[in-house]
RNA sequence: GCGCCUGUAGCUCAACGGAUAGAGCAUCUGACUACGGAUCAGAAGGUUUGGGGUUCGAAUCCCUACAGGCGCGCCA
């Protein structure tokens, strides 16, 4: 039985006591009630806390509406236990025989095991990194690319069609900076004041003079121009390779220059103007989003005639809506988040409810300590640990899963010497070995002759180890929702670490061998573990891939 | 000055308003003729920054003080 059947028994038995007459609620029966598995052993297999919830709406207290339900419940189907307990908790206890068939749905199902329909029909655009072509990616972008990466798997998971966005800073004054910069390194003059400064510089202006011989010996307009388009093309190609390297992949890569070439920020500002949010003023062309709750009017077209960021911003907003998203949602740092109040009244500006459409999520910093001294990065210092750096240092699984455990608004201390030891500490060693381990367990099975019934006793899975550990995997779907719902995949990065936890005492279990010991004939019993053994790997496999980490059968 | 985020074990961090606040690391004590011990069992470690409030119940919500991070351009 799983939390989402047992929710479904207890709004049964709340409309049977409405039926009867013996419950009043004025709101109706919930359609569904909160289940969970309790912290503490005594407090049954599942918990429920409906009767606190629902008891002052029926007008009674919580310990005479917790006994009445309890009553009916004690009478449900595949329900063997009910004690009220404490100020009107149900503490429920699940016959095996009903907790048992859920590891043969989990089999059944595979790899589509935890996903669900509850996001079905939304098309979510989630853009994140959004990084200047002007440097490599670094530590800073690497937990962005986890999280968007992760975050938009989440949500595919629970049913949402998603679109994962990369946008190009392409166009500004800082990829002149930027040519200048390569310009300044290939002919041996020193950096140019705002200019970039990182020895990955140096580099590039080797990989432009290669791919274009003749280039730094060119006019200096024409030059400007020609190193601009080359860097550029090279920069973007390494930040891509980088990405790919480091298992995300992006659907659009797109370029902020192509809307100014196809006239969308013109048409866009037109379309301002006739909505009446636009004034001038000191001979420039402002957005009034303070009539939306930002704390201050922004600048579209500057007195000297120049088009901002933001008027790019609100084109590429619009470019979204128009491709078909229901929602947008924006991965920033927190050293942007002044953005969320214009972004939203931008959108209410265009004549958007940014509740139902926008969706900013800030992320905070990750700082990295090396010898009890922060590491500034900052690419005009050149001192930069790079993404693909940090992957080849650490390893991407343990990258990406150190970054994904954490949630985006939890500030984040990363030791260089903690995350670079490659030792089995990591959190994501425990998680894959029980992966490996259920692998090995698997094959020793077929050895053996094995197979996976076709049909079984569900409750020769009755040990207490083995209904903990089909509790752990009947959570998963409602992790996973829970994770879409709020946007935290690291939930489910918790969940995989407890249910790990959770395998390995049941491996470690006596009573609960799967094979055979000794020379001993195969039993039902054992080819029933063999089913929770492979529920186990699918549950396993399945979260890491929402993570974007593998799952390997051997490490 | 204003705004956003954060404050939980020695350290790094969890905990959809729920029961005795949990993990990992570090420290200490046990279990290896093993389904791969890359594991498991246990100990110790807390006034959840301080102070009010809301309610059956607060680390969580509200107010306030303090501390830390970040941001407040016709920059990109």
């Amino acid at each position: 039985m799983t939390p989402a059947q047992l929710s479904t028994t207890i709004v049964a038995a709340l409309s049977s006591l409405v039926e009867d007459g013996a419950l009043t609620l004025p709101d109706g029966v919930p359609a569904e009630v909160t289940v969970e598995r309790p912290r503490q052993k005594g407090h049954g297999d599942y918990a429920t806390n409906v009767a606190l919830q629902l008891a002052k709406k029926a007008g009674t207290n919580p310990r005479a509406l917790g006994e009445q339900l309890a009553e009916r419940l004690r009478a449900a189907e595949g329900i063997a236990a009910v004690e009220l307990a404490g100020p009107g908790f149900l503490n429920i206890t699940v016959e095996a025989g009903a907790q048992g068939k859920v590891a043969a749905e989990i089999v059944a199902a595979g790899a589509s095991y935890g996903r669900a329909e509850t996001l079905a029909g939304q098309k979510i655009n989630i853009e994140f990194i959004s990084a200047n072509p002007t440097g490599p990616l670094h530590l800073g972008h690497t937990r962005w690319a986890v999280l968007g990466d992760a975050i938009a798997r989440v949500l595919a998971a629970a049913g949402a069609e998603v679109t994962r966005e990369f946008y190009i800073n392409d166009r500004g004054v800082q990829m002149n900076h930027f040519a200048d910069s390569i310009i300044a390194a290939a002919l041996g003059q020193p950096k140019p004041e705002d200019g970039y400064a990182g020895g990955y510089v140096d580099d590039l202006a080797k990989a432009v003079a290669t791919a274009s011989p003749g280039i730094f010996e060119l006019p200096a307009d024409e030059r400007r121009a020609a190193v601009r388009a080359k860097g550029y093309e090279i920069q973007l190609a390494e930040q891509q390779a980088q990405l790919e390297g480091f298992n995300t992949h992006f659907d659009v890569w797109f370029s902020e220059l192509s809307l100014h070439e196809s006239g969308s920020v013109p048409e866009t500002l037109q379309r301002l103007k006739d909505l009446g949010h636009v004034f001038e003023q000191d001979g420039a062309l402002w957005m009034r989003t303070t009539d939306f709750g930002d704390d201050k009017d922004r600048v579209l077209i500057k007195s000297d005639g120049e088009l901002t960021y933001f008027a790019s911003d609100t084109a590429y907003y619009l470019d979204k809506r128009e491709r078909g998203f229901g929602h947008c949602i924006y991965l920033l740092g927190a050293d942007h988040h002044g953005y969320v109040g214009r972004l939203r009244a931008m959108a209410a500006c265009v004549g958007d409810d940014p509740d139902q459409t926008l969706d900013v999520m800030i992320g905070q910093l990750v700082k990295i300590m090396q010898g009890g001294e922060e590491l500034k990065l900052s690419k005009r210092k050149g001192t930069i640990v790079t993404l693909d750096e940090l992957a080849d240092e650490i390893g991407v699984d343990a990258l990406r899963y150190s970054l994904a455990r954490y949630p985006a608004d939890s500030p984040l201390v990363l030791d260089v010497a903690e995350i670079t030891k490659q030792t089995n500490d990591n959190p994501v060693h425990y998680v894959q070995y029980a992966h490996a381990r259920t692998c090995r367990m698997v094959e020793n099975a077929a050895q053996l002759g094995m197979s996976l019934p076709d049909d079984f006793d569900p409750a020769l899975l009755g040990h207490e180890r083995d209904g903990e550990l089909l509790r752990a995997l009947a959570d998963y779907p409602r992790v996973v929702a829970s994770a879409a719902e709020l946007r935290e995949p690291h939930r489910v990065a918790r969940y995989l670490e407890d249910t790990a936890s959770v395998f390995n005492k049941w491996y470690d279990t006596k009573e609960c061998r799967m094979l055979p010991q000794g020379d001993e004939p195969v039993q039902p019993v054992n080819e029933a573990r063999l089913v929770l053994t492979v529920a186990t790997r699918t549950v396993i496999a399945n979260g890491l891939d929402l993570l974007g980490v593998s799952a390997p059968e051997r490490m």
